[in-house]
DNA sequence: CCATGTGTATTAATACAACAATACACTTGG
DNA sequence: CCAAGTGTATTGTTGTATTAATACACATGG
């Protein structure tokens, strides 16, 4: 039912939108799941209706979704269903970036920083 | 003269004051130094003097510098100079946490994420 | 058929960020 | 002393982002 912090800095329909592509990218979103419908999504982490659905509108849009009519939102059917390592690399590239540029501000030793993400990743 | 992008979604005065929060930790800013005035930065970035000045106002009241009238602003002269490392690496945890959240929602190998940030760390 | 379920267009309220143009108080250095 | 350099307070404007409230169009399924 998706992660949402609606006290976050980053705006509620974005985190939505992102973490669709994540969740499509990786598979565990397949071509034709039924996602939960506008009203769930929001009344679930009482939020504004609209705003789930202006998520689902981009992502729509971007090709991450497609509209069954009178049934709901569904993802859609792409040629292949997973992307690529590589390309799924991708979409973490930019996050990846600004964490080395951050420790490198921060003089860190590059082990200090591996070492703590290999166990946030391990959990 | 600070890394700003100003398309960045990001705000410029918090991109700002987030620098010099990691530049002071890290101590590539110590005590004593002298900022850059407003002015000549945001003459660099072409931005307004004022946004500046706004993230310098917000590091003072965080105590991370101090205003020397007429010269400009100062690294504060703080009981000790560099953070520990610990300290250091607090400061970094929520973008890991998120950096994990996202690997995990993407599917991806932890080695592969692991060996990317390696990568970029050494640069 | 029609109650119930979809998504969404529209409008509005609110907040925020950045800019612009001044004017001011202060210190330094010639 | 005073020109030139600091940061800043103030006021107003602009553009945008985000969320909310409401009403609507449409399809489904008993």
């Amino acid at each position: 039912m998706f992660a949402i912090q609606p006290s976050s800095a980053e705006p509620i329909y974005r985190q939505i939108v992102e973490q669709l592509r994540r969740l499509i990218a990786g598979g565990q979103l397949a071509s034709g799941d039924l996602l939960p419908s506008v009203r769930d999504v929001a009344g679930f982490h009482a939020i504004n209706p609209m705003t789930v659905s202006r998520a689902y509108g981009m992502a729509e849009t971007e090709g991450l979704l497609e509209r069954l009519r009178g049934k709901g939102m569904a993802v859609a059917v792409t040629t292949r269903s997973t992307a690529t390592q590589a390309q799924r690399m991708a979409l973490l590239e930019a996050q990846l970036q600004a964490l080395a540029r951050h420790a490198r501000e921060l003089e860190l030793p590059g082990d200090a920083v591996l070492r703590r993400l290999g166990k946030l990743l391990d959990e």
